[in-house]
DNA sequence: TCCATATATTTAGTATACGAACTATGAGAG
DNA sequence: CTCTCATAGTTCGTATACTAAATATATGGA
């Protein structure tokens, strides 16, 4: 059978892709009530605690729409604590809770291990040029 | 700066590297008032006339819930006819209108186009690679 | 024919993405 | 000091995506 245009697409390829890592990533996450997306959040916040939204949408590239609904979803499921900044009223300072610093080690794990079963049919240099080659993408 | 842990995840490169291309066909398709997952199914339509709604799913590796809101649209804005077909009714055939045969080739140029300004900065071979690769994660 | 099963499609609920409008706060010009 | 503008964050509307449940149709067997 003749390949299909759309199967040389780059959209529609990083799409499938994404959505099977996507996949593997939600259902080793839901074990602890989270969306990949929220243990992704949870672990940038865990690395520097006290940031504000914005400084968290900027390293994670996710607009303050976006971000606003996780924090929230993020705060009333108990991981994180959201402070308005004394001394700019603007700002919020995001910090996590006891619960979430118990536990942000084991999701690491987690991840780490989402990672590698995502990428074991590739070799180690493959993984390595794969990463750069999704980063230079992005320009 | 030390490199962020979430930077190395496989998961966030891929979300990012898809919005970025999503972005960029979405700018495109607009002018024509789809959506970049619409011109998919768009495209894959013109290549075979007639498929069921099933069938396109299984070839674009969407689920029946969303295909189902993506052919309403379609067919909402007169881009595609849905006919039931006769000799098995639970199928649906799916077809071009004359407007949107006039216009696939235009938008197949388009997709071209933003698949090349997508890769521009990776030479022809890496571009093989990468796309190996990614569809090798999908297994 | 009637029931169980299988296939296809639709609907409902949750989460994400993104643009646009809105609120609250701070900063700067006059 | 006040008015205006910029910034941080929230809310809203539309469009994906996925899961599960509901609906519709057809087929096979008793």
């Amino acid at each position: 059978m003749a390949k299909k245009a759309y199967e040389d697409c780059i959209l529609f390829l990083l799409s499938k892709a994404f959505q099977k890592a996507h996949g593997k990533f939600k259902k080793r996450f839901q074990t602890y009530g989270l969306t990949p997306l929220q243990g992704l959040v949870l672990t940038a916040v865990s690395e520097e605690e006290g940031l504000s939204a914005g400084e968290i949408g900027k390293l994670l590239v996710l607009d303050q729409a976006t971000l606003s609904g996780i924090l929230e979803r993020l705060g009333e499921a108990g991981w994180i604590i959201k402070e308005i900044a004394e001394e700019d009223k603007r700002y919020l300072r995001i910090y996590l809770t006891p619960k979430a610093r118990e536990l942000t080690g084991t999701i690491i794990r987690e991840r780490d291990e989402a990672n590698e079963e995502i990428m074991s049919g590739l070799r180690l240099e493959e993984r390595l040029l794969l990463k750069r080659m999704l980063t230079d993408l992005q320009r």
